[in-house]
DNA sequence: TGCGTGATAGAATAAACATTCCAAATTACT
DNA sequence: AGTAATTTGGAATGTTTATTCTATCACGCA
């Protein structure tokens, strides 16, 4: 009985869930013996109900199968299976709503559709940069910033690799990690002279590396060469699909969003720099 | 909300699903076609990876069953229905919203004070960029917008000006511009050839010019020397009293928020990319 | 005690399903 | 260019799974 009050402050998130408790509840006194013994193991184990077939529901339950079935028409369910669908919305609902979820709540808020004005074209990407902030607080752990900056921190310098729509995020970071003292690398291919500056790169070095969809053909194609030579690459990037991932001590993933007009740098941006602060941590 | 932020970090603990993801990823090069296609849509879509059944899977993955069973045996399965517990453990984790999260989530928003860990500074250059962006779209009017735009849009060539910390955002800029076709020069000063580069310069083109504290040298000369020549200006800076604002036909002013441990770019980037693409709403 | 009503267990059945198989097509190799 | 190897699509297969059926059981009532 306590369980539906206090499970009523998510009644919200997932209605029909909530309201298949509430039926259930309602008409528990009506119910034969055994399909109350079902209706409390349905309560009590929603996860169950969710994922479980019949035979184990019911094996669980201590009942035979059709009684498991008896029970889902009882609710004016066709069968087991319709029944399970209520069951099985509880999880989606509850897992961590995606960025395409998230994006689609915030159109909702926003007149986001129609982008007709260059105002809401302002609105809109600062909507999807505070998403993408959010989502890069949310997704980026202490393990990975803590091994990223143990790498950056030991580095004798610091070779920044970021070209095409990256190249900002690069010479954000270059900029950055300048200011705080350290020895710095800029790869940015002047005088088409990518391979030669990257050439005094040893072990003892690092390499970051930033890169996203369609990623650049020269990034795709040093990278790989400097892990070859084992300098140590910290790459921050889409996808763990991307071509920075293979040979990488550690990743950081930053997922596109769905519909963006334009990929934002604001998150790429956000998390340079904190990498980059995070260095004068471990000399205090 | 706390909601979902404990379930992205518990989501990231929880082993064998986080485990299949980085072994997608690591595979996925020797993926033949098929299974590339496959190894995508399940790390994009977990929930029907983990509902769906190998029909209705495959039909969304745009692939035929048999190839769905194939992929779980090329990752070590089984058979599908052995995959699909590993994405069903996803959504189990997922739910069980107890009190445990929300200490966590406390915990996490009490460390906000103390900047003491890599973490704790990415909290806080992320909640920085949220609150710069939620500024930013209350303090921009649509009039200054539209004339940017307007200036802007008449131009036969954009001059982009950025230079030191602000660099990034003109490099951004410039590479958006360019991206949707304008004809774009970015000063640079590479060579020490800034002056020469903005020679050219006439009142038919239009310099966007980006400087904060401490306004950079170079910029704080070249500026006044392009107004002088009559090319209509459009300045993002950080107060109107800065060396900028005398002589710009419109001035976006992003002051820099007290406290902040290095001025973040987030709001000047987000504003650049939205003058850029508020351009092409004037050709359609 | 005997009859009737409804519930139940367990087997039977039918539907849905994952999996396998094979021919065709594509790709790699000689 | 020809052959082997791999990949792929789609139908066939065998298994699992939900559902239905029926005989039995429990219980209330006269």
């Amino acid at each position: 009985m306590n369980r539906i009050q206090t499970t009523r402050v998510e009644a919200r998130q997932h209605e029909p869930y909530e309201a298949l408790r509430a039926e259930i509840a309602r008409q528990h006194s009506r119910f034969s013996d055994r399909l109350k013994v079902i209706a409390e193991f349905a309560l009590d184990h929603p996860t169950d109900m969710a994922l479980g077939t019949v035979a184990e529901v019911a094996q669980r339950a201590k009942v035979q199968p059709s009684a498991i079935v008896r029970f889902a028409r009882a609710l004016g369910y066709a069968g087991f299976t319709e029944l399970q669908q209520v069951f099985r919305s509880r999880l989606v609902a509850s897992v961590a709503p995606s960025y395409k979820e998230r994006i689609a709540g915030l159109r909702r808020d926003g007149d986001f559709r129609n982008t007709k004005t260059p105002r809401a074209v302002l609105a809109r990407f600062a909507s999807e940069g505070t998403v993408s902030l959010e989502m890069l607080q949310e997704g980026v752990s202490e393990k990975d910033l803590g091994r990223a900056i143990a790498i950056l921190g030991a580095a004798h310098t610091i070779y920044v690799l970021g070209l095409g729509g990256s190249f900002p995020v690069a010479t954000h970071l270059t900029y950055v990690l300048r200011k705080l003292g350290r020895r710095v690398v800029l790869l940015d291919g002047l005088g088409s002279a990518l391979g030669e500056q990257a050439n005094s790169a040893t072990p003892q070095d690092a390499l970051i590396a930033i890169s996203f969809k369609s990623y650049n053909p020269d990034t795709k194609r040093l990278f790989p060469e400097l892990v070859a030579r084992k300098v140590p690459a910290v790459v921050i990037t889409d996808s763990l699909l991307s071509p920075l991932v293979e040979g990488a001590k550690v990743v950081f993933e930053i997922p596109d969003m769905p519909e963006a007009a334009l990929r934002t740098m604001v998150a790429p941006m956000c998390l340079a720099q904190s990498i980059a602060v995070g260095l004068t941590l471990t000399h205090d």
